[in-house]
DNA sequence: GCAAAAGTGTTGTTTTTACACCCATGA
DNA sequence: TCATGGGTGTAAAAACAACACTTTTGC
């Protein structure tokens, strides 16, 4: 009972996603931001960004601020994953938790020592963080389908389609436009603005997220203080 | 940066759901399994099982063995919950990986120092454990909804009128009897028996749970070898 | 026979899905 | 004017919900 506790050290990290549209014109494809390791174990290899558990800080304040270290980034969206705690998944005993957070396109910027890649196709990582993508991207595909975290991707203003294509991107396939116009309205979380998108052909009008409507329902955690992101 | 580490240490909880009905015939309600602390802090107060995560052992490993040392139990079911580390919820520095559990009837045992109580009349508890409990009973109601968790209540044979009711008791409403009982058989996850219960009025087929359906679709986690419980 | 729970049938409503069709614009 | 995506209409299919009704037992 009660053994060597204090051989345990916690860290956090982060999933990040967000999306990439190659060039104008093509389908979205979703892609994370991953720090290049400059040290042991696993110097060279890629890894999700993170950093050690302050001491005196909470488990979200620390992923906002690992996070903001590693890649300057200060997502849309972030959400507690799962914690792992295999004996072997580092040289020395490691508990990870692990977050997960959605970035709009303006969000994004170029740091030094961080790669994007697509999340369909990833190097090997380091630690056990091929398969805690892999589960990112699964609590992701089913979230979407229950809530509203897909407009944690998008700018303000946005056409149907644009949002369309977020969902197609996670979910990869196709979604009938008709249907999911009035899916999306009868769910009343947008709101049409008198702008349109033009540039293509007929103008799309533009809708606006709203923000009386939370991305997702967290239950009882939403009310608790430490559940305080942007 | 980072600080000092050290002083962070890695319990484990578990949040146990199990079934009672009060007398037979009654409708059946939830009921959790809690420890009377002996100890500072918060002695004298009712708190979850759990205890240190030791430094050889993986998450899930700990939360099985803590649960048997403090209730002797062995659940159905366990699933990680959440991670809970505010600064504050704990005199030290204390993360807990918080796991939930579904026990089957034949499963409780009575324990020395381990109380039964009806989760929706909880007294105060320990530390931040009411929100726990507050957040794994959200989780255990929404799973319910879209998933087979239910039966890891039930013993291995039983009634379609007592599945019912642990929806119901879980759901807190009525379901219609017909209705429950065309959706349960069109998901084909039953496997109806030759037997019957019998005693009140017209006997009632049993039927057995189908054991090649999971529970509950855990992802990219259920290949994980960590994660072997049962 | 009667009460009560087991189990079946029927019907109307809502949601989902597929797809035909019109509209507005750039080239 | 034509190609293309924006946007509307419609109808069949599936899922859901409400509730009447029949069956089988204990007393």
């Amino acid at each position: 009972m009660d053994p060597e506790v204090e051989d345990i050290r916690v860290a956090v990290s982060t999933v990040i996603f967000s999306l990439r549209t190659p060039r104008p014109g093509d389908a979205p494809a979703v892609v994370l931001p991953l720090v290049k390791r400059t040290r042991d174990p696993f110097e060279g290899l890629w890894a999700l960004p993170g950093g050690w558990l302050g001491a005196c800080e909470g488990l979200d304040a620390a992923a906002s601020r690992t996070l903001g270290e590693t890649t300057g980034l200060a997502p849309s969206y972030l959400e507690q994953l799962y914690a792992f705690g295999a004996v072997d998944r580092s040289p020395t005993r490691v508990v990870s938790i692990v977050y997960w957070a959605l970035l709009r396109p303006e969000e994004v910027s170029d740091v030094e020592n961080v790669g994007w890649f697509d999340a369909a196709d990833l190097p090997r990582l380091a630690f056990d963080h091929n398969e805690i993508v892999d589960y990112a991207l699964w609590r992701l595909r089913n979230k979407v389908g229950y809530s509203r975290i897909a407009h944690g991707l998008l700018a303000d203003e946005f056409t149907l389609a644009e949002l369309r294509e977020v969902y197609e991107a996670i979910l990869d396939r196709k979604l009938d436009p008709a249907n999911f116009r009035r899916q999306v309205d009868t769910s009343a979380t947008l709101i049409p603005t008198d702008r349109f998108r033009t540039g293509s052909h007929r103008p799309a009008r533009l809708y606006r997220y709203n923000r009386d409507v939370e991305l997702a329902d967290r239950g009882p955690l939403s009310r608790s203080p430490e559940t305080s992101v942007r």
